[in-house]
DNA sequence: GAAGATATGTAAAACGGTTTACTTCATGGC
DNA sequence: GCCATGAAGTAAACCGTTTTACATATCTTC
């Protein structure tokens, strides 16, 4: 037998009292409740081993005590800090996470919040895959409140949960101006509709107009071999020098750090190089590549913790918190004039 | 209303029949109905939008199709591709995952698989800690079935899924000693209980002793600085050479790394190094690094993948499923010595 | 045309809790 | 001695499904 089969009425038995009262035990309402029958039930309870049904309890109450977390790739680095905040705040509240992978894939994305929905989670945290902000409407019939990561996504029903990379890149680009670059190079994919992706070079294109610079471009696809970013930077450094690539997309930071092989030793005197969400490897590759950090662990407890006042209602309305971001400088962006060196917050 | 107030009554109701009937059609037992009844009740829940109540479902069913998951650290490179695994069966078997993240703690461990049994989880994937084995006595009366990850713990009621990180480490060995590396020099954490680190040790002192070789050894703590394994390593070198440094420890690669930055030129040809555990920085760290590559993937997938059977009934008793390693070659092992290079299945 | 068999359907009892509305008893005040 | 109050406790309804056991109508078969 899967089930155990020691029920609330087991206890009620052996405590000599009824299901209400241990039900009333169990809710911490001790008030109508002499001591002697508190002590009974507990010894009762001990000597069953009894725990309750989670689902019989969901069945007339409102909160299951979970919460559903949909991310795009649960095995990214974005993705696993922004668990691991999450769950910090769970287990002080108790929560339960129940968590699906989207893979970015907006049917599979509607699949999961149906399906979890309907298990009765008492809330989601969705990293909203693009389509989703079409489906907006449907989030006030959700019936559930939904904390956005890193959406622009604004309704009446969704709370958000941001950070402001926009800040980061334009305090990064002044910094590295600031430092003797004079030419900028953006290797980047396509931004699209992702107002996150745009706010990255945004920050950059601002100010650069401001110092009267202009920002060569190559678009990448997911499928961009090394070979071609290789040749585009090759034909860019035969024309340009002090040249910052920026690459504001994290997952084509490895691929063109491969590509700019033949140019590593230049780095970073000739060439800088700066990257998005510092890893491990941004640390211990050579040169270590300095990287715009976004507080992503403090971005999950922020959302969990947003959702958990929702729920018991010490906020009422949906929030949007927007989360500083940091600069972690390193070798790829030149260190020996004058500038911080080191982790900086902005 | 946080609740859908859109019952199996109201579609029974608009549909003129019962629910009885309702709740057949929704679990696939068309026998007992007529064409004409389907296409009423196929109406109602379109015009309704119903969704049934996974709480009241799970009440008086076996089944809830959730399934438990307690990684000792959600956000390691390790579970988030255990995780990716166990969510590619889950999602094409119709159940949710309910994660945990123990810290390595038993206590917390232990309150993550009462709370997910109580919720009605109807399995668990647990990497268990280190105290696990001790309360493998409770496992039986759990009432769940469980599958241990990289866990020697075997008892009449659980599953286990491990790698053979034995013979990969064997063979890499083997391979090295014929690729020229005379001196063996193992920096390690210690394995204390964990059988799954004595396996990477005895792997390499096989393969020496056979060869007549000893191999000397510094025991790491999680907070040894790299300067302490930096005078270590000098004084090792010293009086050795051709020698291959060993870290079957993968937390601890990034510290050694940094800590030999002045051997760093003398990879491969001097000094060796060999890893556990590929990840992009020892892809694209200069040089890159060698290293024993456990299928994660695969063992997240092979973990859900035993459950599934077992609750499907497809698989009666408890299993053992151990997975193969592979070896991937790179510039930290003197690739020019003939021998494999490239990735290497064992 | 009576006796099954078959097709279609339903009422009611679970499932294991929570919540509501009600009872009983003791106490104190006047 | 009567009423109000509060303390301690409980029976029964309820939550939304599944499942069991039974009902009815139609069709075969002899």
């Amino acid at each position: 037998m899967p089930e155990n089969s020691v029920t609330i009425n087991t206890v009620a038995q052996l405590a000599r009292t009824s299901k209400t009262t241990v039900s009333f035990y169990l809710n911490g309402k001790f008030e109508k409740m002499s001591e002697e029958t508190r002590r009974r039930i507990e010894r009762a309870i001990e000597t069953t081993r009894y725990r309750p049904n989670l689902a019989a309890r969901c069945l007339n109450r409102k909160r299951t005590k979970m919460a559903g977390v949909i991310l795009g790739d649960v095995a990214n680095s974005f993705s696993n800090q922004i668990v691991r905040g999450i769950e910090n705040i769970t287990l002080q509240e108790d929560y339960q996470i129940v968590l699906g992978n989207s893979n970015y894939d907006s049917q599979i994305e509607r699949k999961y919040i149906e399906r979890m929905v309907n298990m009765g989670v008492d809330g989601l945290i969705v990293q909203p895959t693009l389509q989703f902000p079409d489906v907006g409407k449907k989030l006030e019939t959700l019936g559930v409140p939904i904390v956005f990561l890193d959406s622009s996504a604004r309704s009446a029903a969704n709370s958000r949960v941001g950070t402001d990379s926009r800040t980061a890149t334009r305090k990064a680009a002044e910094a590295c101006l600031a430092r003797g670059y004079e030419d900028f190079l953006m290797l980047t994919a396509d931004p699209g509709q992702l107002s996150t992706r745009k706010d990255r070079t945004s920050g950059i294109s601002e100010v650069l107009e401001k110092a009267g610079k202009t920002c060569a471009s190559l678009l990448l696809r997911s499928d961009t071999k090394p070979d071609e970013i290789a040749a585009f930077v090759t034909e860019h450094l035969r024309l340009n020098r002090h040249t910052l690539i920026f690459v504001p997309t994290c997952w084509a930071l490895p691929t063109v750090y491969l590509a700019l092989g033949n140019f590593r030793n230049l780095i970073p005197d000739t060439v800088g190089l700066l990257g998005f969400d510092n890893t491990e490897w941004t640390r211990f590759s050579v040169p270590s590549i300095t990287t715009i950090v976004q507080p992503v662990y403090e971005e999950g407890r922020t959302a969990m913790r947003i959702l958990s006042d929702i729920l018991s209602g010490k906020q009422e309305k949906p929030v949007t918190r927007m989360l500083g971001c940091t600069i972690s400088w390193c070798e790829s962006t030149d260190l020996r004039l004058p500038g911080a060196a080191g982790s900086a917050a902005i």
